[in-house]
DNA sequence: CGGTATCCGAACCGATACTG
DNA sequence: CAGTATCGGTTCGGATACCG
């Protein structure tokens, strides 16, 4: 189970001022966490391997945000990048060991974001109605 | 199991450029997905209940950006935000239904978190050796 | 085809000061 | 105690143009 307590006083005397496993947390979320990156693992997952384009097209991203989140990825060990020196070149994309270990607490997060999505709808009607 | 798939001829024609899993997907962790949410749903989980200011020491968030964290996840029904007309003011805040079944999945993601950040890191380290 | 480089507005987010 | 208001630096992210 993890933890979210506040700092020790020896932490806190380092001037950390937040709980070591949220730290940590923070940490991971800030590399992995992040929609594009969900979005193309999600991806990979499904297909196996996908070309740079197939990516692009799947996702409505931007060429810039997936060449930037691809080079992330691969970068922090979740994506291979396989390239081949033809012309046109052609680039594949699969997940690493790591990654596929990442794909089903990503795939719980998705799940329950399709389920929940209308749920949340309601409430921010419901809640911005009372607001009047 | 999540489908990421191209966009249909049909929703292409209507400029959505992506596939509908994605897209939902999307608009779910836009709401829920961002570090501190995350982060503050962990608390609570954790302790039930809990205050202001003892979220603010837990985490080593900035006063703006819980605030503003707690007002969105309370619009989206995951938290519950109650109010004691006491002075000084007292506030609690818990998890709703919708923000306990949101629990597991957040956990799986942040156990996955803590027992890889290592592993990221390792790799970070080596690509950026390769790329000097 | 698979990028990189540049621009630019929007959003994020902490620091600080102030309020009931 | 539990916020809100304002400022300013950083990052996000699309659009566009160009390259090997």
């Amino acid at each position: 189970m993890l933890k979210c307590e506040p700092p020790s006083e020896r932490v806190l005397a380092q001037g950390a001022g937040q709980c070591p496993d949220c730290k940590r947390i923070n940490e991971v979320l800030a590399r992995v966490g992040d929609r594009w990156s969900v979005l193309v693992i999600i991806s990979l997952a499904q297909y196996g391997t996908l070309r740079f384009n197939e990516l692009k097209r799947n996702l409505g991203i931007s060429q810039r945000m997936l060449s930037r989140t691809l080079q992330e990825l691969a970068r922090d060990g979740l994506v291979h990048r396989k390239q081949y020196p033809t012309i046109p070149p052609k680039v594949e994309y699969t997940l690493t060991n790591m990654g596929e270990s990442f794909r089903e607490p990503v795939n719980a997060l998705g799940i329950w974001a399709l389920e929940n999505l209308t749920n949340i709808d309601e409430a921010r009607a419901s809640y911005d109605e009372v607001a009047d």
